[in-house]
DNA sequence: AACTTGCCCAACCGCGAATCG
DNA sequence: TCGATTCGCGGTTGGGCAAGT
């Protein structure tokens, strides 16, 4: 590859550009423009943004778009659409009635060309997503109950990041709703519990690795233990626990996560006593069929998940 | 009062899966 | 059967804002 090809000038910038700080919050005081990533604000409910050219630099939006345009870095796949065309960032109330009257009339059999034809320039996934999240009828908007809230800590043993699967059972919420409030609230409830818990509990419990993953909540336990050797390490605990948290472990042995919780809040996940005599004599396979479509004894475990939520 | 910090969440991104021709 | 297109998902970002200093 010639070094005045794009994806090298890209690269490079990249380099040059950035050493370290390509996702953090604020713009680098060397590197991306302020200027290029500040946007106008209008309503507090919908903001309307519009993305300001910089006058000298390039911003992470520009640099982003320069690579959809060239569209050759390395396997790098082809834009979903002319990013240069489209209008980006919040919706506005305009645009948000727009697509929803024209979804109620038309329906939305192709979300690709369904914004040309509303008249929106907007991107048709950024439609889409605007729909799901937040226009389709039948959302239910506010705070999780603290129901809902157990129930998505309950629901996540089982099914692990899948959003979309956990947000099934919640008719009225969408998957993005959950994923939040997981990541800002419940995700934290956990390490918090664990740390209060981690020092007198942890060391009783079994830990068990029947999955070779590398990040599972056993690999997660595993470092809890070792680190329990060491007097007056609670933050560590909570730190390595946000740590591989941050990296998505994935629960493959519920039963481990039983000392993160605090029994008289959130009960601790088991196999229902019904469900034992099914020839599903191995945790593992259960919890793993429990998630396939279909699988028999999901409806009973649902019953049992809400005689055990308080 | 001014400034900083950290939280929240709407929106974006890229990838794999599903569907189409 | 296979490549192209579209959809849906999960991870990540970044700007507003409330709380803290």
């Amino acid at each position: 590859m010639g070094s005045s090809s794009p994806s090298n000038f890209v690269d490079s910038y990249i380099r040059e550009r950035t050493s370290s700080d390509l996702s953090g919050k604020k713009s680098p005081s060397i590197g991306w423009s302020e200027e290029s990533s500040r946007h106008s604000v209008g309503s507090s409910t919908h903001r309307e943004k519009s993305v300001e050219v910089p006058s000298y630099g390039i911003g992470r939006r520009e640099f982003s778009a320069a690579r959809d345009k060239w569209g050759v870095m390395g396997n790098r796949r082809a834009p979903c659409c002319d990013k240069s065309q489209v209008k980006r960032g919040p919706w506005s109330d305009e645009e948000s009635e727009r697509l929803r009257s024209f979804i109620l009339k038309n329906g939305h059999q192709n979300w690709r060309s369904l914004p040309k034809l509303a008249g929106l320039m907007r991107c048709g996934k950024s439609c889409r997503l605007r729909w799901i999240n937040y226009l389709r009828p039948g959302l239910k908007r506010g705070n999780f109950t603290k129901e809902e809230e157990d129930t998505i800590i309950h629901l996540h043993q089982a099914y692990g990041n899948k959003w979309s699967k956990i947000a099934s059972h919640f008719p009225g919420r969408t998957d993005n709703e959950i994923k939040n409030v997981w990541n800002t609230h419940l995700k934290k409830r956990l390490v918090k519990k664990s740390i209060s818990s981690s020092s007198s509990n942890v060391t009783n419990h079994s830990v068990s690795s029947t999955s070779s993953s590398s990040s599972s909540i056993s690999s997660v336990l595993k470092d809890v233990i070792i680190k329990s050797e060491r007097p007056n390490q609670e933050e560590e605990f909570g730190e390595i626990l946000v740590e591989q948290m941050a990296c998505g472990f994935e629960v493959d042995a519920p039963q481990s996560l039983e000392c993160l919780f605090d029994d008289s809040q959130v009960p601790p996940i088991s196999k229902p006593d019904s469900l034992q005599t099914h020839g599903k004599s191995s945790d593992h396979e259960f919890w793993s069929r429990l998630i396939e479509p279909g699988f028999d004894d999901y409806n009973e475990w649902l019953i049992f998940l809400d005689n055990q939520t308080c």
